[in-house]
DNA sequence: ACCTGAACACCGTTCAAGT
DNA sequence: ACCTGAACACCGTTCAAGT
């Protein structure tokens, strides 16, 4: 890549994500571009669809979702301390940017996805909570299951603005859920 | 309401029906307005937005979801079958219309939305499962939580556009974090 | 009173002309 | 090769002119 269309990449990148933090992931593209200092087709060029340059975006989000999994993993607890570690980090991770939420979870199952690696690796870092989990969680869960719960009550948080009040109590139903039933209510 | 005035309301509201069934919620109004056979400026005179124009449709979907919570409510078996019932057919109902269930859910908190009545309906439906099912529930739970996590279970489903094998699971999950720690495993 | 539809605004997307 | 930005398309919204 020629040097000054490296940095007219980054510049967009840049630019992204601020627009992207201030007005959401439905914020007007000409707005990034215009921010980045470079003509709409010099942004189209580089990223075609809205979902690429999400996609390119993502990549630092995904390196926190996966911490925040090693952190719950990590966590000198209780199975039901690790697992809701793991709900509150990932739930806020996915609800970094208004929107988000909704276009992982649906890119969950679909393989066409522009962010299909994205949310794969959402789906990667619940599998690897449920492994830790081991007998714990009730049997026949996986990851995709997991971060598809995550990813539903991150969209109710994002679409309704909860604070913490309103978020735990659902959280705690997730947990008991998940749980295995001879751990429930210990 | 002159006669051609109501003519045209209600040929807006069968046309909208038809578009956004077709189409999903973000359908263009233009397309409504042009299938209705009057100007842009009528349907702006009925509806000045978007939401007005899904709230004034939402009142058989209402009607619908009520029906849906008085038969969960009748199912003759444990707690466990009447919850399950309500979470399928809540969900059934919400995911209706592609995008029904993020609209209904962002409005359960919103005072101002203009589906708000609407919301607040989903809540007391949910409320009356609740109440319904009484001490058999984890304690603390009321309508809104209920209807928040229905509604979020509803968006994942939407978004994923999930089949039967996919949601059970789900469903299960939070109907047994959803139940009192002793009825759970039995 | 209510309706029509042209007009304007906004934004996504393309592409001819430049460097 | 890559960039620019004018141009086009689409759709939401308004409003002057009609009935």
């Amino acid at each position: 890549m020629r040097a000054d269309a490296k940095r007219n990449y980054d510049k967009l990148l840049q630019a992204a994500r601020e627009v992207f933090r201030e007005r959401g992931l439905e914020a007007p593209l000409d707005e990034v571009a215009r921010r980045a200092g470079v003509g709409a087709g010099t942004l189209y060029r580089h990223f075609p669809t809205r979902d690429d340059l999400l996609n390119a975006l993502m990549q630092a989000f995904i390196d926190r979702l996966d911490a925040a999994a090693e952190a719950a993993i990590a966590v000198d607890g209780s199975p039901r301390e690790r697992l809701l570690c793991w709900i509150r980090g990932g739930v806020a991770e996915v609800t970094y940017s208004k929107g988000a939420a909704a276009k992982l979870t649906a890119a969950l199952g679909d393989d066409e996805s522009r962010i299909a690696t994205k949310a794969a690796a959402f789906a990667q870092a619940s599998g690897r909570v449920v492994e830790a989990l081991g007998v714990d969680l009730r049997p026949g869960l996986d990851g995709v299951q997991l971060a598809r719960l995550v990813g539903g009550l991150a969209m109710v948080v994002d679409q309704g603005d909860l604070d913490e009040s309103s978020f735990a109590p659902l959280a705690d139903v997730l947990v008991d859920g998940l749980l295995a039933p001879t751990v429930v209510g210990s």
